[in-house]
DNA sequence: TTTAATGCAAACATTTTGCACCCTG
DNA sequence: CAGGGTGCAAAATGTTTGCATTAAA
């Protein structure tokens, strides 16, 4: 396993073992998107088998690492077409927002003749104002 | 139900019940973010008990009907930090990019004192070349 | 009156858990 | 050799389907 991870692992009191080893690698090759069920059946064909349990609870914990991410939630229909979400890693508080960035980066892509602009959605990842407070009082 | 969603029903082929008529305007008043069981559980907390299954299937129609959208996935470890998703509405690739405008939006965010920036994902709905392609030829 | 839409119950799929055993630190 | 990590089997959760019934067009 690399150093880099194993650091990380056990600087957080993790223990770094084969089967960590053997789905970050995965990882790390992956150029394409998955879940945990697409990632499982890959190890399988390759015969680097790792149980399922293995597998979810080790993407749990990249999660809290911080190494991976993992969106699934509807949005409300009344949105305007085309805003962002600031997600709170801490609480899962959702909040929107607009920027100008955002509406230069869709003047750029109606200008890609490779894809046809439909809608964005953006997730920008980090710490709400009240998780803030509290981390700082806290930790 | 509204006449906009009425029309938009009908004139697809689908049939305006009450069932869908309930769901939507539960969604057209939630602000926040929520998946098919939260839906499932607000609707019987006020008596307007819409079955499961029918959620499910109206979610999965008015995904159709472009209203909503719904993600899920993991993203490799080896991508960089801040990068978009072009995503194919109709095949389901996965393109990645990266814009100027996405690094605007990056620096406001930093400004942002009411939220600690960690990191962004963007994703762009749309056509990509081939899907492009093939609708001119077989619409 | 025709045919899509619904609800129920059951099937199926996905994710988590309890527990005995294993292996890293 | 202690405590976290694993796999298995089973439980829990989440989603879809078959079918009889209801209701929109």
């Amino acid at each position: 396993m690399s150093n880099s991870l194993k650091d990380l692992l056990s600087a957080k009191g993790f223990k770094s073992t084969r089967e960590r080893g053997i789905i970050l690698r995965e990882l790390e090759k992956r150029i394409d998107h998955f879940n945990a069920e697409k990632l499982y059946f890959s190890l399988v064909q390759k015969g680097s088998i790792v149980s399922r349990p293995t597998i979810y609870r080790t993407l749990r914990l990249l999660e809290k690492l911080d190494i991976k991410k993992n969106c699934f939630y509807y949005e409300p229909v009344s949105q305007k077409r085309d805003h962002g979400h600031l997600i709170c890693e801490r609480c899962g508080k959702i909040i929107d927002f607009s920027s100008n960035g955002l509406e230069i980066l869709k003047s750029e892509m109606y200008k890609d003749k490779d894809f046809k602009l439909d809608k964005i959605s953006i997730q920008v990842f980090g710490l709400c104002r009240d998780c803030q407070m509290t981390s700082k009082d806290k930790n």
